[in-house]
DNA sequence: TATTTTCTTTCGGTTTTATCGAAAGATTCT
DNA sequence: AGAATCTTTCGATAAAACCGAAAGAAAATA
């Protein structure tokens, strides 16, 4: 049996006639004639009545009609499941973000997307680099967003943006572009411990142990917003985001200076493990944070 | 699309394993992996996750196996019509007896049928060789049960069984067998215009258009209650069929006597004009028919 | 009744496709 | 890094779907 047999036989069903049914399936009297008989003798069950013209259904027949016009709507149906699905991507993703991108990716992203797919349902689960990728292994996420490269890990990536690194702690307003030998002596505030941003300024700022353990203020500090308030009121320095200037106050960007050339820059990336299995959704809310960083940055 | 590819992708799913899958599909590994890639190909959907260990399904691959198994499930369904259909047979026959068969044939047929078969709806009518003849044609009826051979008549035709005609209005008991020269100068009594049993009793006693219509009584006989009273009442001899005379009470059995050698019989037939449509069906009544005669003829 | 027309089936031959074994490519385990 | 496990790719083969032509059957026509 197959379905080919099943659409013959509809077509027969419906124009009562040998050769008329084989020009609707574009096929030879031949062939349709052949395959009818081929599934009459697989079914044991003689469908059509050829004794006498036209030809008509038997009464086991419209019981086989039946059940082949049911299959080969199914059928349809499955051929168009790739167009249905898209039209309303629905299902659910789960998707971790680092501490240092969620506060300022997320506002962006969520009414955009909610709007662009009401129908997937979106799970956000906000945690560090390390928790984020054993979560992916362990199929228990299906995309984290977070600062790539990541050693050690055997990920689908697909970048999102690149953001640059800003000093904040600014106080002469002569010079332009900051050179990192400028604040590499200066008191430089971090983020606690697990955050890969903070291993990031460490590397760039080419800072070792002493410079930023040495204080005895030890604050483990979990924010920019925290971070920013220590270098208001202690003086020294500390990198931000892009993104995260961008949201704070007039006043507070004046204190924000750019790098010189060449910048030191973050990416931000999806990482997903299983790469197949909720790709129409990942690539739904891939497309929705290039669209809306790209706005941003056109402006 | 073909059954197989969904077959295929059915035991993937459920083995999590491709090299299982085409164990228990009983094809090789390779077959399984390249259908199951050209049904990939036509969806333009990946069913499954093959970049890690074990392969699992991804969101989509979700829905089509879900049309899948629907699929598999009504071809399983159409695969097994036959028997379940041989399970308890339904539907409606219409069939058409003539007269003088219908009261005779009735009585033994009607329970033992609608026991065996209590599904199919049987509707029965009364009617002429020549008005059921013209009703298989105009697909009016699905069998009719009548007396052969018909002139001009292009049907299928199952003998049910053949009865021979007894003689009715014998007076001496010495004889044991009658001859037809015997009765032939006599007055025969014979049912009205239309019957075929009285144009084959006609040409059975060779009889000519005198001896049966000079007389001035006269009697459109329509059954052979009447026709036995009229001998009885006015002398003469009438023809029974054996079934009749199977029914009728002791004292007239003994007034009835069988032909010599060659004994002249009717033979009654089931013939269908669309012999597939119904077949099932009609077979069952035939075989029903036929096994009730048979106990008959036994006794 | 014979003849033509209409329609389905049968019969070789051709093309397509499902299938296999072997080898290659990937991933996971050790 | 190497072995083991698993999937894909490749060339060859067997099965099938398919076609055109011819034959067979029923219906229409003359």
């Amino acid at each position: 049996m197959n379905f080919r047999q099943l659409e013959y036989i509809l077509a027969v069903n419906e124009q009562s006639h040998f050769g008329k049914a084989a020009e609707q399936c574009f096929v030879s009297q031949a062939t349709l004639s052949e395959m009818i008989r081929k599934l009459e003798d697989e079914l044991e069950i003689v469908i059509f009545d050829r004794s006498r013209s036209p030809v008509i259904l038997t009464s086991q027949g419209k019981d086989v009609i039946r059940n082949a016009r049911d299959i080969i709507d199914k059928t349809h149906q499955l051929k168009q499941l790739k167009s249905s699905l898209e039209g309303r991507l629905s299902g659910t993703i789960r998707i971790g973000i680092i501490p240092t991108v969620a506060p300022l990716l997320l506002p962006l992203i969520i009414k955009p997307f909610v709007n662009a797919f009401p129908d997937i349902n979106l799970k956000i689960k906000e945690a560090t680099t390390d928790q984020l990728i054993s979560d992916l292994e362990a199929n228990q996420l299906d995309g984290a967003i977070l600062a790539t490269p990541v050693a050690d890990t055997d990920m689908n990536e697909y970048p999102l943006y690149t953001e640059a690194l800003k000093v904040y702690g600014i106080k002469d307003k002569t010079k332009k572009l900051v050179r990192i030998k400028d604040i590499k002596k200066s008191r430089i505030w971090l983020l606690q411990e697990g955050h890969c941003l903070k291993d990031q300024i460490i590397s760039i700022c080419e800072l070792d142990k002493k410079s930023y353990e040495i204080d005895r203020l030890e604050i483990e500090c979990n924010s920019f917003a925290t971070l920013v308030s220590l270098v208001d009121d202690f003086g020294g320095y500390t990198l931000l985001p892009e993104l995260y200037v961008n949201i704070m106050s007039r006043d507070r960007q004046i204190k924000t200076q750019s790098f010189e050339q060449p910048e030191p820059k973050r990416q931000i990336s999806m990482l997903v493990h299983r790469p197949f299995v909720k790709k129409t959704q990942i690539d739904a809310l891939v497309q929705v944070i290039r669209k809306e960083i790209s706005k941003i940055e056109k402006i």
